[in-house]
RNA sequence: GGGCGAAUGGCGGAAUUGGUAGACGCGCUAGACUCAAAAUCUGGUGUUCGUAAGGACGUGGGGGUUCAAGUCCCCCUUUGCCCACCA
């Protein structure tokens, strides 16, 4: 019997395949259906993948052999991203040039691949530094600039200064650099954006109906950030110019008490007059020469100064200083903000710091809440005493939230609803209004003298009930004795009265509102929910989502406001510089302005340069190769400069899976007519760049299609965000850390690829962070050589033919397996395909031992069908046996297995039998067995007699082919 | 602070979507083979009471719905990720 010698049989499969281009696709060929698949583009940024790369890259390569095998055109492409920002940085490191530094790791890197057998077609591999692939990237911007989506602004931006950058909004991690982790500042540069924020939109509502990852679904959703408010114009007292705020709650405008503008907003240095200039103009630099972080670290203490004018609130005409603060973001909305103190936290701790009045205008309804929040069980309701000051001083009454479960005095009545209601028509109440929340109805009052309802019997107190039971009660009498029903004191109620349901804040936020009223003191609060309006004139009593419209409507008819979008996305910023990337194909000319070079004069190449480091400033290390910058303008023939700055790396990444859909063609970015067969791309993974190369993958896409040059919108049918795996210790796989495990060392230990690939499936499921367990790898190579024997034994048997039973138990258990395993890798759940397999294998021994299995049509389609389905995990063991079992060709290529459910309807099946939900026997049934039969050989069980006890069942609940389950009396 | 997840043996993780909790693997353990070891094969392995048959308990905690809850509902705790002065 030959042993299994994983080194051996992968180099030589590796080899044969390589030969016979197993995995090449032949573009001309349209007569199968086509499946697209791939991993993002790998960046070389150090000297090789480690095992969390290698799981990732796995992903796709099973989806792909699955779909080869059952019969599909299956391509599955492989590149390198070369360009851009880490892969310099490498270079900086080793201290050798870019693309000598790539091109030195990118050995290592194929060699990984290869030895760990992905299916790649590597007759197409692609490099964006490559002049050939760049060039379309520079042609691309030519498109996009064409159509006015590239364009030149000076805008305060994000800058490094350990990198020497810009960089865009998306790598910028909470104040630092995605590449070195440091502080970033702003400066104000001029720079070139791509203008990502007119796909906004569309980009936000296609996002629902990809079959993505959940997760990153959300994560784009919350960077486009789409919010519907308004804009508010408000005229300046003595000025002409007009500041306009967008707000989302247009329903606090009468809330405003001040008006706060960006450090960076143009409008400040005209509303400074000669006592604040100095003081706001010092300002303005402070908060410029902060970093974002350092404005962060400062726990968000409020700054700002005023700035000496006033703006008119159009609603009421009340005069609002302006003040500059750089809360206020100058890239968001207008940079400019109305202050609502009194339902904004920002504001509020603005305004409690500069003392600036603060102006409740919206009424905290607790009546809507209280019901939502309590259960039907606990403490039922409330006299609470708390809105007179609360709301600006207006004479609104207390309101009540009641919740009914019927028994009070009136039909449909509580006794908490009796009580109240008592207690209101004595005390006089304004029936507030009538919700059903749950399907019953609430009432919620507003009293009308809340003093009067507290005095009415113990003096100053609080209504309360506490309803710690659910059994209910024949009378109101008796309900008020057993539980609580009384007037308390404030600290008898919070302190004596035990709350441990939902609800429990705002109980105790409405009492101690109510003290604090009864008390006599005076209340600040802010309130950011919604509610009803007060102290806003025509709109008192609104809710307040009826207010957002019918204030804006208001605005919209006096001219001083609209309806406006805004989203927190900005526009993409994608110049660097920086010397690693494709350059910008735009020449400057001192007539003509920015011209694009000419498409036919593209590809603009990166010249080769001995000192490529950023030399600081704000110019890359182009800027001072002069016979390159130095060149005439394409349209008027004057002399004329090159742009030094480079493209964000992401701008190459942003296409690339197109460009594998023709890799070579010089005339054309690539075929539209190869376009229309492969795309979109049926399958894509990775485990990062959820947010930035997945945004603008789709808006170039999206902007192709605009303009005809590709057939879908959208570039990933399905994208599955993958986790990473972890090191062994839990954390993250790091090189600095030296906690990376390298595939080859597992390989070359003896274990060998096969092993490695099934492990990295076997591990976790893909979206969970597992951590790296080197004894797993023995496990898994332990189960491929279970298999290896099984073959073997196979191959040196002696035709049988078979008992009936013996046959129909392995058809079970082949086409059970088939069924699940095809199924899982269709849903991407690998782990359990894997723990599927090792179940049929483990079944096998057992039928081996206790029969004789020889040669026969069921253990035939047994052993093949598994060799099958294990192939896209292990594909060199499983294309060994194949072969060792007789087939010529390979089982890589339109060799599925198909299942039939008629062989997994077993005869006998297994009823469970429950004595109240437990499990007191097992019955194994003939399944010609009626269920009136089954029913009563379940309750004649010994186990099942004993725990009847003599009882009659209250009642038998059958589930066909599942349980009986006997309901006794307890 | 906001959004989205997660919590199951010593460990990684299963559970047909409400129906035998702990599949599969690791680890541990006993046995077979061996002079011995490795490899391989076979059995055991949630906790607990019991010689056993069998029982009780058990999916972060508390409550609820149901004949039946890891799974559904409410509250809490812990934890992960993303965003974060976004008006």
């Amino acid at each position: 019997m030959k042993r299994y010698n994983p080194i051996e049989i992968e180099k030589k499969w590796q080899q044969i395949w390589e030969q016979n281009e197993t995995y090449k696709v032949d573009f001309s060929d349209h007569t199968k259906p086509k499946y697209y698949a791939m991993s993002m583009l790998p960046g070389i940024t150090g000297a090789g993948i480690h095992t969390g790369h290698g799981r990732t890259f796995q992903f796709s390569d099973i989806k792909v052999r699955a779909k080869r095998q059952q019969g599909y055109n299956a391509y599955h492409p492989i590149g390198w991203d070369s360009f851009g920002l880490p892969v310099e940085n490498y270079a900086i490191k080793l201290g050798k040039k870019p693309r000598e530094a790539h091109d030195e790791a990118l050995v290592n890197f194929k060699r990984q691949l290869k030895r760990l057998g992905y299916s790649y077609d590597w007759s197409k591999e692609i490099s964006t530094a490559d002049p050939s692939y760049y060039r379309w990237t520079q042609w691309i911007f030519n498109k996009l600039f064409e159509h006015g989506l590239a364009y030149q602004k000076q805008s305060p931006q994000w800058w490094c200064e350990t990198d020497q950058t810009v960089l865009a909004n998306e790598q910028v991690e909470g104040g630092k650099c995605w590449r070195c982790g440091n502080q970033v500042v702003k400066k104000n540069l001029k720079q070139w954006f791509f203008k990502i924020t007119d796909y906004a939109d569309e980009m936000l509502e296609a996002t629902d109906d990809l079959d993505w990852t959940p997760m990153v679904k959300t994560m784009q959703k919350n960077w486009i950030g789409r919010s519907v408010g308004a804009e508010v114009e408000f005229k300046i007292e003595n000025h002409d110019e007009i500041i306009t705020v967008f707000t989302t709650r247009p329903d606090t405008l009468f809330g405003a008490t001040f008006i706060v503008l960006a450090p960076e907003n143009e409008l400040v240095e005209k509303l400074v007059n000669t006592d604040t200039e100095d003081l706001v103009n010092s300002y303005i630099q402070e908060s410029a020469r902060k970093s974002e972080v350092e404005r962060m670290n400062e726990s968000r203490e409020k700054t700002g100064v005023f700035t000496g004018s006033y703006a008119i609130n159009p609603v009421n005409g009340e005069k609002l200083p302006i003040w500059v603060a750089d809360y206020v973001l100058a890239g968001y909305g207008t940079g400019a903000i109305m202050a609502v103190p009194a339902h904004d936290e920002r504001d509020f701790a603005f305004a409690e710091k500069f003392n600036l009045p603060i102006i409740n205008v919206i009424a905290k309804d607790f009546g809507e809440i209280l019901p939502d929040a309590q259960d039907v069980k606990g403490s039922v309701a409330i006299i609470y005493d708390y809105v007179t000051k609360k709301f600006g001083g207006v004479k609104r009454p207390s309101s009540c939230g009641l919740w009914l479960n019927g028994g009070g005095k009136k039909p449909g009545e509580s006794f908490e609803q009796t009580a109240i209601r008592e207690l209101a028509e004595e005390t006089g109440f304004t029936t507030f209004q009538r919700i059903e929340p749950l399907g019953e109805p609430v009432y919620s009052y507003y009293f009308n003298d809340v003093k009067k309802v507290a005095k009415r019997s113990y003096g100053q107190g609080f209504l309360f009930y506490v309803d710690a039971n659910d059994k209910g009660y024949d009378s109101l009498e008796d309900h008020e004795k057993s539980f609580n029903l009384g007037w308390y004191d404030y600290d008898e109620l919070v302190s004596g009265v035990k709350l441990t349901d939902g609800g429990v804040d705002h109980w105790l936020e409405m009492l101690s509102l109510a003290k604090a009223i009864v008390d006599g003191e005076e209340i600040k609060t802010l309130y950011n929910g919604e509610g009803i309006l007060t102290n806003s004139g025509d709109f008192d009593g609104m809710s307040t989502s009826e207010a957002r419209e019918k204030i804006v409507t208001w605005l919209e008819k006096d001219g001083t406001g609209r309806i406006k979008t805004t989203y927190k996305m900005r526009d993409w910023l994608i110049s660097r510089q920086r010397y690693w990337g494709a350059p910008i194909p735009i020449i400057h000319c001192e007539d003509c302005g920015a011209v694009p070079v000419p498409d036919d004069q593209l590809p603009v190449i990166l010249p080769d340069v001995d000192d490529f480091k950023p030399h600081g400033g704000a110019t890359s290390a182009l800027a001072s190769v002069a016979d390159w910058v130095n060149t005439t303008c394409p349209k008027c023939g004057k002399p004329a400069k090159r742009e030094t700055d480079t493209m964000d790396g992401y701008a190459c990444s942003s296409w690339y899976f197109l460009r594998y859909l023709d890799p070579f063609n010089d005339k054309q970015a690539w075929d539209p007519e190869n376009e229309k067969y492969w795309g979109p791309v049926d399958f894509y993974n990775g485990a990062d760049h959820a947010v930035a190369h997945l945004l603008y993958s789709r808006f170039w896409m999206r902007f192709f299609y605009k303009i005809g040059l590709v057939s879908t919108s959208e570039p990933f049918k399905r994208m599955m965000y993958n986790a990473y795996i972890m090191a062994p210790d839990g954390t993250k796989m790091s090189k600095s850390k030296g906690n990376t495990i390298d595939p080859l060392e597992i390989m070359d230990s003896g274990y060998g690829a096969d092993s490695l690939r099934v492990y990295e499936m076997f591990i976790a499921p893909y979206d969970i962070e597992a951590p790296w367990d080197t004894r797993g790898v023995p496990g898994t190579h332990r189960f491929l050589n279970r298999i290896w024997t099984l073959v073997q034994e196979y191959i040196e048997a002696d035709e049988v033919i078979l008992d009936d039973s013996i046959e129909k138990e392995i058809l079970a258990i082949a086409h059970r397996t088939v069924k699940k395993v095809t199924k899982d890798i269709n849903d991407d759940k690998f782990n359990t395909a894997v723990s599927a397999m090792m179940e049929a294998v483990n079944s096998y021994y057992k039928l081996k031992i206790n029969s004789k299995i020889g040669k026969s049509s069921a253990w035939k389609f047994a052993i093949e069908s598994l060799l099958q389905i294990l192939s896209p995990f292990a594909p060199h063991i499983t294309e060994e046996l194949w072969s060792q079992i007789g087939h010529s060709d390979t089982i890589h290529v339109d060799h599925w297995p198909e299942w039939d459910d008629k062989y997994l309807q077993l005869d006998i099946k297994t009823i469970i039998v429950q004595v109240n939900g437990k499990l007191r026997a097992k019955l194994e049934i003939d399944s010609k067995i009626s269920d009136e039969d089954i029913k009563k050989m379940a309750l004649t069980q010994d186990n099942v007699i004993k725990f009847i006890d003599g009882k009659e069942p209250i009642r038998v609940v059958y589930v066909p082919g599942k349980l009986v389950n006997i309901v006794i009396a307890t």
